[in-house]
DNA sequence: TCTGGGGTCCTAGGACCC
DNA sequence: TCTGGGGTCCTAGGACCC
């Protein structure tokens, strides 16, 4: 969008990531626990039903990791130290990281989420900016990050991997499949684990063979869009310009998972309403109209079912609450509920940045 | 291993219209 | 009567990311 700012030199995209981020934070404000395995998750309660948000590099060699339960985790490190999450410190923190890369002169930033982010950048040296950008980040915040440099946002992303912990590496057209043909799919950013087994049903395993696959092959298991978007991030191509117009959040959702399973109708209308009104205070800071909800219900065990509707532009949260509740006339009675999800959409305003690539969760 | 919470976007199929 | 062909909107579900 804007690659004529700062001074000379080609432009490059730069994947800054944090090192072990949640855990860090919790380190700086307890020193004691450096070098220690720590575990972040949930209210900090390895009884309870929640799971790790963040494991320090020395519980990570127990095998746990991010999005395992807590209960597990607990389990394969008897002696490690389980935090509750801080949404706030992480939050305050994540700020001051973003504002030491806008502050560069020339930089665009587009934020992922609190503990990475693409600096677009005009340089001939794009490792020396990295360990500047390294340098500012540090002395400002105490915090590490590792930084990905690319000619396209894919391979700038793909990068930082090889950089952790606190290095620096670049992946462009030239060594991309050097690099990357020989790995399995599923270590491309947007390839999980469903998506990498129905490519191996193609006889796809490797980048190189996803890259060197014809999109139109793609497209009868895939669909129209999706299909060819695999080929071209077998081949790390796509955009390369780092956007920064401000990001504006189609929605916003709340959910709950009961510790004990819920089976009374009321004690399901109180959660609905509770959650109704949670949603509304976000919704409220938009000043944004809600044009739909979504009600999501999870049957225990782990039966997940959705139930959507439009409604016509409102701001009136009685009214909202109204079809919230309207909504969850249609679960079924008796049955022992898990999770309930509530969900509002907005309305978005015409200025609003577009998906003009095709990706999940940010960008 | 018995699975949070907050997001985004894509796809398929049905309804409805001309 | 043995049954067109779009286009659009809506909903449910799937997949992925941090």
């Amino acid at each position: 969008m804007d690659s004529s700012r700062g001074a000379g030199g080609i432009p490059w995209v730069l994947h800054v990531d944090l090192d072990q981020f949640i855990a860090a934070v919790e380190v700086l404000r307890r020193p004691e626990l450096a070098g220690k395995p720590i575990i972040v998750g949930g209210r900090g309660d390895p009884t309870e039903r929640a799971v790790v948000s963040t494991a320090s590099y020395e519980a990570r060699a127990y095998g746990v990791g991010s999005g395992m339960p807590l209960r597990v985790a607990a389990r394969k490190v008897p002696d490690a130290v389980i935090l509750p999450v801080d949404h706030e410190a992480y939050l305050a923190a994540s700020e001051t990281v973003m504002d030491t890369l806008r502050s560069r002169p020339g930089a665009t930033v587009q934020v992922l989420g609190w503990d990475e982010a693409f600096v677009g950048v005009q340089t001939d040296d794009p490792e020396a900016y990295a360990r500047l950008v390294q340098a500012a980040v540090l002395e400002r915040t105490r915090l590490h990050c590792s930084v990905g440099i690319g000619d396209t946002l894919v391979r700038a992303k793909v990068a930082t991997g090889f950089g952790k912990p606190a290095g620096v590496f670049r992946l462009t057209a030239a060594n991309w499949l050097d690099v990357m043909g020989g790995r399995p799919t599923k270590e491309l950013w947007g390839v999980g684990p469903r998506v990498s087994g129905r490519l191996a049903k193609l006889g796809i395993n490797t980048v190189a063979e996803l890259a060197a696959s014809d999109p139109r092959d793609l497209v009868p298991e895939f669909g129209p869009k999706m299909g060819p978007w695999y080929a071209q991030l077998g081949r790390g191509d796509g955009a390369s310009v780092v956007d920064e117009t401000p990001w504006v959040a189609r929605g916003h959702s709340r959910e709950t998972t009961f510790q004990h399973d819920l089976s009374d109708p009321l004690e399901v209308e109180d959660a609905v309403r509770e959650l109704a009104a949670r949603v509304l205070e976000d919704v409220a800071a938009e000043g944004r109209p809600v044009v739909g909800l979504t009600l999501k219900v999870r049957y225990a065990p782990f039966l997940t079912t959705t139930q959507g509707r439009k409604i016509p532009e409102t701001f009136d949260p009685n009214e909202i609450l109204a079809k919230a509740l309207d909504l969850a006339a249609g679960i079924e009675a008796g049955r022992p509920i898990r999770l309930l999800g509530l969900r509002a959409e907005m309305a978005m305003p015409d200025d609003a940045r577009k998906g003009h690539t095709p990706t999940r969760g940010g960008w």
